[in-house]
DNA sequence: TGCGTTGTTTCACC
DNA sequence: CGGTGAAACAACGC
């Protein structure tokens, strides 16, 4: 479930283990995976060397001499392994393959061989995620068509003020609205149900209806989120399971366990097609949710009423 | 075995 | 045109 932490963790990998460095062998066993690339093979990556590695919302970016890009999206099941000569190991995105596991693994489809001996994996058991290989001049057009938002978390942070403007005509979930990337870019399901438990805002409420001072605690729930598992490299979250670190996440994959706030049982409830987490204590449905406006805001009737919303 | 999974796109409709 | 809600899609594991 790469989001933003694990993209940026992944970026960091690349970049202080493999800048300066030349690839010297290139496979792909997946070629589809190649399917939106403007240039349709790999194979121009050798010779080159690695220049940068950077990030836009959960886009990573690997600039390469001679003018070549090569962009990653992770998409629900991407990972990036970078294997070392003297055998360590440096690991970001999804469990699956196992880091500590023998590689390349049956999900790994594409090798860059680099000319200190190190072997950068890119693994993907869902095969969602896409690879573009392209002009660097390219690159800046291919993002601006994605119309992302500006970055959760960054050198000149959004402001309340700008994320109320954003949210002023959507009468949508708020927790939809922040999984919008044209809204806000970075965050994905685990780190929007982590900062709105952290804001205490029900995931229903009506995003216009959200005020200033909300907003504000907001923001710096999603920062706080988003730098938490930064800091971790990445959630850790297998089968649907939170297995936290330092109390990380609190209430994402952790079902039928306490808040580790107030010790009320976390409840799963569904969000637009998404599984939701939260605390029904910290986190109690108010007037302008899209759901609790006509219900008490217990979690069950929630659940049911969101689930009747659906066709069968 | 059919359902759940997520980021993103698409579509009908208001 | 902009917003909404739902469906679609990618493919696999359980």
């Amino acid at each position: 479930m790469p989001e933003l932490p694990e993209v940026e963790t992944a970026r960091r990998i690349i970049e202080r283990e493999l800048t300066g460095h030349t690839v010297t062998a290139v496979s792909n066993r997946l070629p589809k995976l190649l399917r939106y690339s403007p240039i349709p093979t790999l194979d121009p990556l050798v010779e080159k060397s690695v220049r940068a590695a950077r990030r836009r919302a959960k886009i990573l970016v690997i600039d390469f001499s001679d003018d070549l890009s090569l962009m990653i999206h992770l998409k629900l099941a991407g990972q990036v392994s970078v294997h070392r000569a003297d055998g360590t190991r440096h690991t970001a995105g999804h469990p699956v393959p196992n880091p500590a596991g023998p590689y390349p693994h049956k999900t790994t489809h594409v090798e860059l061989l680099f000319d200190n001996a190190a072997i950068l994996y890119l693994s993907d058991v869902r095969q969602f995620g896409w690879f573009r290989l392209l002009p660097t001049a390219d690159v800046g057009a291919v993002m601006d068509s994605f119309a992302f938002g500006p970055e959760a978390v960054g050198a000149t942070p959004i402001t309340p003020p700008e994320l109320q403007a954003r949210l002023a005509r959507r009468t949508i979930a708020i927790k939809l609205a922040l999984l919008d990337q044209s809204v806000l870019a970075g965050l994905g399901n685990i780190y929007v149900d982590e900062a709105l438990h952290r804001a205490k805002i029900h995931p229903l409420t009506s995003a216009n209806t959200v005020g200033l001072p909300e907003l504000g605690v907001l923001l710096e729930a999603i920062v706080w989120a988003l730098e938490c598992g930064i800091e971790q490299g990445g959630a850790k979250i297998i089968h649907n399971k939170a297995y936290p670190i330092d109390g990380f996440p609190e209430v994402h994959a952790r079902v039928d366990l306490p808040c580790p706030v107030c010790e009320t049982t976390i409840v799963k409830t569904r969000v637009g097609a998404r599984g939701t987490y939260l605390c029904p204590t910290c986190q109690p449905a108010s007037d302008g949710d899209k759901v609790g406006r006509m219900l008490t805001g217990d979690a069950d009737a929630e659940l049911v009423n969101a689930e009747s919303l659906s066709p069968a």
